[in-house]
DNA sequence: ATCTAGCTGCGAGCCGTTCGCAGATCAAGC
DNA sequence: GCTTGATCTGCGAACGGCTCGCAGCTAGAT
């Protein structure tokens, strides 16, 4: 994986394409809200993600921030991740489902990615008669003391 | 399991007695709050409970919904549940863990318990060296055709 | 029965989020 | 390229869920 982007032409270019696949047109706004989600490996709130974003294009607007959200969720390129917060914290959409595993003394967010755990919700849900849509978990622990 | 409480009373002496064990006061308004959640079988929102809880006693009112939910959250004894809604959902502790399956047709919500789960999540948390605290799983879901 | 820490109701206020509108912008068709 | 119209944006005002400050009330210890 490409774990740093300098060149941002790229990950424009790659938002640009994955707007227009998702039916959404391609404004300077949204590519940036877009890219600046990409290039953040935790899990911004809307505030955080409009700094960001802004540090990348001074114009991007409050209201436009979340009407991107939005939209990109509706579109399955984002995805809401509820952690217990007052305010709604985003990542894109990973190519594979994970949990998250949130270290309730110091904020800490850490993603487990388990076939085994996939596998298992399928399953359970399928014995239900349901098929899954989407999935979200959210585990609260502490750090074991040694 | 009682399936029914016919008796208020008690239902009202078990809030009580739970609400002391909480090291919390005992008032009215927190015994109608606490047994209107425990006659729910769904997950009310702050503004349905807080109709329930008038149902049985008219003095109750917004800001002490609030304000209990808080504290009988922290005492552990309710836990909020966190579907996608704007507003926060409720429950009574359960004694087991189990997940929430939300058909997103219907918006139905089915709970399912698996200790085969809760020992795979207990054990990938402790291969990251955590101990869970709580733990949240709500899954997306749509019936099968056929 | 008394006393006081703790709780309640009320209304004002807060914070994250949404909305209406007028003007700007993208991109399809010329 | 230029025009054109649907779509999007910025602004500020509004909204909904929730919290808080205050004055009065109450549980429950003494």
């Amino acid at each position: 994986m490409d774990d740093h982007a300098d060149a941002p032409t790229d990950v424009l270019e790659g938002t640009d394409r994955a707007l227009r696949r998702a039916g959404l047109r391609a404004t300077q706004q949204r590519r940036t809200i877009l890219a600046a989600l990409m290039r953040s490996d935790d899990h911004p709130t809307a505030d955080e993600l409009l700094g960001r974003a802004r540090a990348l294009d001074e114009t991007v607007s409050f209201a436009t921030v979340y009407r991107t959200l939005g939209a990109l969720e509706a579109a399955g390129l984002i995805r809401r991740v509820p952690f217990g917060d007052a305010s709604a914290r985003y990542e894109v959409t990973p190519p594979a489902e994970h949990d998250h595993l949130v270290d309730v003394d110091t904020g800490e967010v850490v993603e487990i990615a388990s076939p085994e755990m996939e596998r298992l919700r399928a399953r359970l849900a399928g014995e239900l008669g349901y098929e899954i849509v989407s999935q979200q978990t959210v585990i609260h622990a502490r750090r074991k003391r040694g």
